[in-house]
DNA sequence: GGCGAACCTTGACCGGGATCAACGCGGGAG
DNA sequence: CTCCCGCGTTGATCCCGGTCAAGGTTCGCC
């Protein structure tokens, strides 16, 4: 934990029922009695981009639903090699409800806000409203999804696959935030909220070839630049067919 | 499903109590009434080796726990790539408790027996017992965790190190089920259930090289062939440091 | 504006693992 | 017993992505 004092703030002010996190988060669902509890034991944090917010093996201090920004999860090897196994955004869940420590570091891939619940009064609520554990069962189920739809990527799928995997999945969230309109294959605008060196890590690669693959998948046109972080995706139907899945396939 | 119906066995005749899957299974620590509930509707099955358990985006017609043999759970590409997700054991639980469809395919790798609960009740003994859906979330993120290891393992390590990883694997998991003697570092003879091919999907390799791999583990002396489909480590640090992790990393 | 640091891109080269091919081995069927 | 087929091993070669190195770009700070 290397959180300072004044990025700790009083009392959330925003009600849970304006709150970001409400729509597809844990919270989504609750009955009046779960969320006044739940916000009585929540406060709001704000931590920088680059910090660690908890550590492998740690005992956890707290549970988060994000509310803005993006988490990534990531795992080492005793040499240094790292793979980030996870990317959150709003309004996932951080951290692991049940057991005594963390499984892997938890890092601010750009500023995040969280809003934080002490890991004792959490699991208190959890124990009283299986409700509340119902929806972080749900939600643990679709990371483990995502995280075997991963496993395929990195095991069976080939750089230029790799890259366009990833846009795919920054492209299509996107879109299902942008708007509900899914009228055809239109392009899609969205920014990067990773470096190369976290793509690299998360795709199981090299900077050198992500930049590569990157470079390529623009000279084919299957993605423009549009300023600094942020790209345009023409089709995402060409998209998922560099990816090297279905159309229609999520993942 | 390809079950055929002499797979189907009336009711289970050996009691809950002495289940092999009772030791780590979801039924440990149920209550009396929530055991006697579960083993009303549950029946015992034997799928032969390399039989399709049930298939990927496919309603979900039971689940169950596995009580011998193992079980590979598989994603493919839509060229026929194809990665191995997951490896479940006894006492692991089959299948996805929440949610419309299966995310994978499971097959049987050897020959399995299950105890088998249809999908409808068990999921409305689940919404009855919290304690029951409680301990799936936890195995379930014991898989979210075993998961992401593997992601380490597909996307950072070398062929040595994935297959020093897997073989690692199987021989911690034999010498926890032997015996509960944790004296030093003595060596772990444990079976292979896996074919060769079943190995390179489990590793994002090819079937060449996992071959290779093993032969040079073997001539390095860090494990010794015991017969067919069996095999001898002297010394479970020594192929953990090949693995590329500590010691003590139970990955 | 000028400078420096962090990040990104591009090029040249290399090597680990894939690919292609041949062979060995063991077990079941005739 | 012989044949055949599935599985595993080994060898030769290729190529994708890693490695090393050299700029280029962006942006904050003085």
């Amino acid at each position: 934990m290397n959180l300072r004092p004044d990025q700790i703030l009083p009392e959330q002010l925003r009600s849970c029922r304006s709150c970001p996190a409400a729509k597809g988060g844990i919270c989504e669902g609750l009955g009046e009695e779960e969320l006044s509890e739940l916000s009585r034991i929540a406060h709001h944090r704000t931590i920088p981009a680059g910090q660690i917010i908890f550590s492998e093996n740690e005992k956890p201090e707290f549970f988060a639903n994000i509310l803005s920004g993006t988490v990534r999860l990531t795992k080492a090897l005793a040499d240094g090699r790292q793979q980030i196994v996870g990317i959150l955004f709003p309004p996932d869940f951080l951290g692991r409800a049940h057991g005594a420590t963390n499984a892997c570091f938890a890092e601010a891939a750009t500023e995040v806000e969280l809003c934080c619940y002490p890991a004792e009064a959490f699991r208190n609520l959890m124990q009283r409203f299986p409700g509340l554990e119902h929806r972080l069962y749900e939600k643990t189920l679709d990371e483990l999804d995502a995280a075997r739809d991963w496993m395929v990527l990195l095991g069976r799928k080939t750089a230029r696959e790799k890259v366009a995997s990833f846009l795919l999945v920054l492209a299509r969230r996107a879109r299902k935030a942008g708007c509900a309109v899914h009228g055809g294959d239109e392009g899609v605008t969205f920014e990067l909220p990773l470096r190369r060196i976290d793509i690299a890590d998360y795709l199981g690669l090299t900077i050198e070839t992500v930049s590569r693959q990157i470079t390529r998948l623009r000279s084919e046109g299957l993605v423009t630049t549009v300023g600094s972080g942020c790209m345009h995706a023409p089709s995402l139907a060409a998209l998922a067919a560099a990816a090297g899945q279905d159309e229609d396939d999520r993942a």
